[in-house]
DNA sequence: TCGGCCGCATCGAAATTCGATATGACCGGG
DNA sequence: CCCGGTCATATCGAATTTCGATGCGGCCGA
């Protein structure tokens, strides 16, 4: 009663409170993924202690937690495994994987393959696998990595398959901030730039997400044509001006994205 | 009642049944990772059709289930999600990235960081990282791949750090089956490969994993000197014979896990 | 057309979960 | 040296929430 659940209890019977709790707790630790004491869990997963309590000793007995030298809980390494057997679930990125390593080679670049997120909000587009290249240095190069959609070429390549209703109407619902300075945040820049992936059947964009970078994506569409992710293919502006970039990488963007699309 | 449980609900007055049942659900497709009906789940998760629908519900709305166009359910992106939390919150992995990353430039092959999983059972490592090398062709380079301990030149740099009793433990745990056809099978065999990474620092396999591939690991240690995973750099047996490899690799490896290690 | 499995829904019973509370340990500061 | 705070852990009665059997209509293949 003091704490007002985020989800009717009322007429939903099959909604299992505590399983949606444990999922509020293990989600606690994307907006600080630090160890965090039982008091802290139930502060930042909206719990009681008692409640934090009980779904910590649950999780942390079936590894999805593990304990640090101090007693504090941080996230468990079956977060891994899982993350596996989804990667290896995914009919899409299981088809993607050998198009994406001889796009790899062919074009000598750091490959991405992104998820279009239209399963929730569409706001963000989530990196599923990425094939480095030989000068890639920066460690946020993981799986599961979010980026908005409005912000990166291959969310804008999606949003180019999109009606103008939906792509005003994720616009709207996107909170715009600024990932580098070079960031676009004019919404009527965002708009042309949809409006020209339109137009060309991919999307480039030159530090829009990381400084220094140039990235190029064409969307994968499924069999209805709606957008479910992207190809990109991401290089250095210190090896590339953007014409040759442009020219070199968007064919075999589109290609690899078509072979992929139903 | 009908439904024997695991855990026995006497006595553990903290352990969430639901919670655990979900676990159950989302680990039966690691198992056998495609879509599957509520029977299907119910089946593989060792619950009822009703438990299974209620957890099935709980977890589509949360995004950790999605459905297919035909109802089914599969694993849901958002444990892309948990993995990118779980990497960026382990402290060694987040001290090991650039590490690694410079490993991989200096020996232009692929390395990668593996756990030792002692909070479990010690009978696997996890890959938690992997940088590729340029011809990587193989799909399976993804973080969260199990492998056996005993079978892994990583796992059997581990090994090498225990105590002779435990390593007995482990092999005496482990089902010892062939990863390839030149996975050692013979204790003795593996015990004299353990012996051999004591006295040299690291571990080297030939085929035991992977057909083709020479692989050599240097163990990380805390800073009780237990070991807690390992740094690995593995090459193509078409460009390296083994003392070459060794000679190479050897000492870059042993300094990494050696930088890495408290 | 039948039979089986599908997802979805209902419902009474009660087991499981809830949340307040207590305990003793630990730590840092006064 | 002791106090106040927070820690993990444990207890317990109450009752909410979960349980699991059962029913429904639809779909698909035999």
């Amino acid at each position: 009663m003091s704490q007002p659940h985020r989800f009717p209890t009322i007429d939903d019977r099959l909604f299992l409170q505590s399983v949606s709790r444990a999922l509020d707790v293990i989600e606690a630790y994307a907006a600080a993924p630090r160890p965090m004491s039982l008091g802290e869990i139930a502060e930042a997963a909206g719990i009681n202690k008692s409640a934090a309590q009980r779904i910590g000793q649950t999780l942390l007995s079936r590894g999805y937690l593990e304990q640090t030298e101090t007693g504090r809980l941080k996230l468990g390494r079956l977060f891994l495994d899982r993350s596996f057997d989804y990667l290896r679930s995914n009919e899409l990125i299981e088809r993607a994987t050998p198009v994406l390593t001889d796009l790899r080679k062919a074009s000598d670049e750091r490959v991405d393959l992104s998820l279009f997120d239209a399963v929730n909000d569409s706001l963000s587009i989530v990196y599923a696998t990425r094939q480095q290249s030989k000068r890639e240095t920066f460690y946020a190069t993981l799986a599961g990595r979010r980026q908005p959609t409005y912000a990166t070429s291959g969310g804008r390549a999606c949003l180019a398959l999109l009606s103008d209703e939906e792509v005003e109407d994720i616009l709207s619902r996107s909170v715009i901030t600024r990932l580098t300075p070079k960031t676009e945040t004019d919404l009527d820049a965002i708009r042309a730039a949809v409006e020209q992936a339109r137009a060309d059947g991919y999307c480039l964009g030159v530090e829009q997400a990381l400084l220094g970078e140039i990235a190029l994506a064409a969307a994968i569409r499924d069999r209805n044509g709606r957008p479910i992710g992207a190809v990109h293919i991401a290089g250095s502006l210190s090896e590339w001006t953007e014409p040759d970039f442009r020219r070199r990488f968007a064919p075999m963007a589109m290609e690899a994205a078509g072979a992929l699309s139903k």
